[in-house]
DNA sequence: AGCACCCCTGCAAACGTTTGCAGGATGCGG
DNA sequence: CCGCATCCTGCAAACGTTTGCAGGGGTGCT
């Protein structure tokens, strides 16, 4: 540690400069005109002295952090890092710094880290599918920020008619799309892989794709309907739990792209060509669904568009605090790539090839 | 928007309870005894008043301000997703929050965020293999954080003999795992998938690489060394380009899983088997790469031990600025999967074999 | 010359905490 | 009863900024 003197302050620079603080505070802010000398000499002092501004005495005097709160289940999720990423990308370039957390979908952790926040005075909060289990006392998160007063945009979760600024993503639509894409191909039999949790992105994506196959009068039986972690190896161990029971489906909608790709690989590793004999879809469209082979087709989120957009609404709510709120509703988009294809076993075949594609 | 008010302060609570700002303030940060019955009155109104202490205030007072600062090349590489993420969670156990920021590499973007950082007086900054670039003045990253007197430790970047903490990992011996295994395996000619940069990691992995074949007699051609962006998609370009000179290597070592995985689905993808025509090994170990099919032969990090030791180092830095700088060195391990196997084409097939893999 | 402005600058208060210092009360030993 | 230590509490200064207010000097107009 070289420098052992506190860092220079306002103070400092005007005695160099021969200044007040007010004429420095001036220069550097830039709210008030100075005369051109005098501007000059401070901007000397400044440089001579590398001064920084303080920006906790600032925030502490003008009541604004320029800093967010992002609250996330868990960055090492794909879908939750690039959200991550484009939020902190539009925050830096409005001028906000993004403090971060993982919530791991804790109750208490969750609990622990608004407090954090609010006690920091973060000028608002992104809440990512998160943060949305009830309390005892009925306060949920979203509504304890809300009452401490902090802006606060939850991306991810719809919260229905709630008084809070939303960006979602229609899920229903993404279940349906994908339903009617197997449908199409003439597949009836379709597993579900959905994720650890039942928050309203998989009620909506569940729900999209019922309603796809009930157009075409067919139900996801219950034991096709089978829960994993919502990482790669959960997608792994759910394939082989079908491949337990007689692999008696032609396809598998995963709801998120690892669990897809944990799916394929264990299907492949067990000797199940992939489309060939069962078919796989994915939700998110991860950079390395594409790269994968098969290639994942899957249901595609706006990501980018989610993260900008949530800060595009915080940014707004913090710069007008009585507007009406939003809920902003995005569109995915089916992308079909090579992990789907036509059913090539008859349905009456099904019964037979139970264990078929085992070792 | 429910409270417009402010939210309440020492004085509020003070009033409240009838003592002075002194005693409220001592009963919420305990450090020092307050008589039972008036901390009770205390303990009363901050409950009553829904007091929160406000962190601004104290760490502008106290100059501490239980903040990190993390800055990373990119939160969407999985890779650093998870070392941010064992940082977060390190850091959070220990009652600190991370600011993060994403560099893209890039001098400008860092040296921005780090004028941030510094002047919101975070207590300490992790570098992860960034912000490494020398500015004209001479004075890089690190330099500059430190001169403002403010800890800082180097994650996975080797910065020698500097005088500051550094954790990194052997990618020399990485990659000399890596040749081993190949030569071992038979193969001879070995194609290398670098980043796009020649930070020191990848300066250590094709080192460590040269140094195995070398100690067979063997060396990597200059045009089997082949640049890609480090995502999937520059993998999986990067294998089109070799299979366009016609695929004369047996093997390819891919400075990171993503790469790798671009390139095992662009090799499948092109009638290419892996690892039966050619086998890949991988870096980093990310989750997927245990679960693609075939499952990737990787040299591991100790993501998790790195996060949590430049956190560990980082609070022992800030607890004693005058201790000893400490240079910590983690193993890689080589993990065999699936996707590297004997070679089978025999050394005067590979001429032949050219353009063999295309459709 | 007088007056009204405008431009620039300094003074001082305020933001919410923490903390050194001192004072009042209490208890205890001599 | 005195001296002294101990315990609890309040006072007020300090942390580094911002900002309302006021004052001084200049300019232009009447």
């Amino acid at each position: 540690m070289r420098h052992e003197e506190r860092s220079p302050t306002l103070q400092d620079v005007a005695a160099r400069a021969g200044v007040s603080v007010s004429t420095v505070s001036r220069v550097v802010t830039g709210s008030v005109a100075v005369e051109a000398g005098t501007a000059e000499r401070v901007r000397e002092a400044i440089a001579a002295l590398e001064y920084r501004p303080n920006l906790l005495a600032r925030s502490f005097r003008r009541r604004v952090t320029h800093t967010i709160g992002l609250l996330v289940p868990d960055t090492s999720n794909p879908f939750f890092a690039e959200l991550a990423r484009t939020i902190e990308d539009a925050g830096f370039a409005e001028g906000y710094s993004v403090i971060l957390g993982n919530s791991d979908l804790s109750p208490v952790k969750q609990e622990t880290y608004i407090d954090v926040l609010l006690a920091k005075r973060v000028d608002g909060v992104i809440l990512a599918s998160s943060g949305l289990i009830p309390r005892a006392d009925g306060h949920d998160a979203v509504e304890r920020i809300l009452e401490a007063g902090v802006p606060c945009v939850v991306v991810d979760r719809d919260l229905g008619e709630m008084p809070v600024d939303q960006v979602l993503v229609d899920n229903e639509r993404g279940g349906y799309l994908a339903g009617e894409h197997l449908l199409g191909l003439g597949h009836r039999r379709i597993a579900c892989l959905v994720g650890p949790n039942d928050l309203t992105p998989s009620a909506g994506r569940i729900a999209g794709l019922r309603r796809a196959l009930a157009e075409a009068g067919v139900a996801v039986a219950e034991e096709h309907l089978v829960r994993g972690n919502g990482r790669p190896d959960g997608g792994a161990a759910a394939a082989r739990t079908l491949l337990g029971h007689g692999l008696d489906v032609t396809a598998i909608f995963a709801f998120n792209d690892q669990m897809a790709t944990g799916a394929v690989g264990a299907l492949q590793r067990a000797g199940c060509r992939v489309p060939e004999d069962v078919s796989v879809v994915g939700f998110d469209d991860i950079p390395l669904a594409a790269a994968i082979y098969p290639a994942l087709t899957t249901v595609a989120q706006p990501i980018a568009e989610m993260g900008a957009l949530g800060v595009r609404l915080l940014l707004d709510r913090i710069a007008r605090r009585d507007a009406p709120w939003r809920r902003e509703l995005l569109e995915t988009r089916l992308v079909v790539r090579e992990s789907t294809g036509p059913v090539t076993r008859r349905e009456a075949e099904i019964e037979v090839a139970r264990g078929s594609c085992e070792e």
